[in-house]
DNA sequence: ACCTGAACACCGTTCAAGT
DNA sequence: ACCTGAACACCGTTCAAGT
């Protein structure tokens, strides 16, 4: 059963996907949601509560179910199939958050935490460099939300012939890796 | 000699750098430069105009002089040092663009083009793999924009001991990338 | 406990008018 | 050619009041 406030949720996550940030008015949410335009201050505490929530709710979506077993390559994958798909949800996950709502830094916890058991048993079976877990895991992360956001943006590489696609570049960055000595000791950690 | 443009410009940055975009109100930004609030509409089309003008001098600003050969890596570690030093000119520059601003265009092609210049030296010396020098390009860039975007909005890593810093993970590409026998040719281009 | 309508301060933008 | 002050529509938020 849809309570208010996850219809109210709902259709935050709707006017973000049609018109962007600037088109998630309270006033279009209440009336989307056939309440008045500040009934939403009965759920949240304010409009950027509301946009936590909503972007909590798109995390959790996206985090495996307990006990899966997804593959590393598979997960980075997806994480960039669904920045491409939901741009709008994507950037408000990774915009400005003043408050810091917990629901938000758990729901990235366990995204991470996942993604992290899935490279070390990509490293087990040597499709990935024996470096340390956390450290890997940023790297491949970092790639897949750089190349997401840049192809949204349009900045991944100027228009025209054989542009690669964010998931080309997943694809190179694991085949790389799985070719590599490993990256060299020395380096610093902090 | 500023003109009242660059000086509606600078005001612009400045009022971005110290709070964010939401701080960037033309009723602001007259004030700062001394004129009314709608003096700007006589020097940019709109609010956005303004904002696009801000993002084209910082992207200039970024980009090597004419002739110089800097290394791939040092400006791979710049464009990161850029982004965690101004972090709004940075998530300005990448943000969304309604009117296609060809001056912003153009600044971000001049700077992709510099880079991969300097990623086809590094590949003659031996630093870089053979792969394609745009789509190597593509790989570092995206890596660097993914690890500097997830710092500044603190999903790079769970908080705690021994987080990598983008640097960090900078070096570890540089290095897998080093040692590796190269991406296979079988992955696509699309 | 939840909702409403009126009201307030603020913002981008337009416009008539000035030099 | 550039600027100003008033005005308009819109938005987030607050508040007194209702059930």
């Amino acid at each position: 059963m849809e309570s208010r406030r996850d219809s109210l949720i709902e259709a935050a996550a709707r006017l973000l996907d049609a018109g962007g940030p600037a088109a998630v008015t309270l006033r279009d949410v209440g009336r989307a949601a056939g309440v008045s335009h500040n009934a939403p201050y009965r759920h949240f505490a304010d409009k950027d509560a509301l946009l936590a929530a909503v972007a909590s709710r798109e995390l959790a979506g996206n985090t495996p179910p307990e006990g899966a077993q997804p593959q590393a390559k598979a997960m980075i994958k997806a994480y960039v199939a669904w920045a491409l798909r939901r741009p709008e949800r994507f950037r408000l996950v990774f915009g400005r958050w003043n408050h810091a709502d917990d629901t938000l830094g758990d729901a990235a916890d366990d995204a991470r935490s996942a993604l992290i058991e899935a490279v070390k048993r990509a490293q087990t079976a040597g499709d990935l460099p024996a470096a340390e877990p956390e450290r890997l895991t940023a790297l491949l992360l970092a790639l897949a939300h750089g190349a997401a956001d840049l192809a949204l943006s349009g900045h991944l590489a100027a228009d025209g012939k054989g542009q690669a696609s964010p998931q080309d570049l997943v694809e190179d960055l694991f085949a790389y890796l799985k070719t590599s000595a490993g990256p060299p000791r020395a380096s610093g950690s902090g």
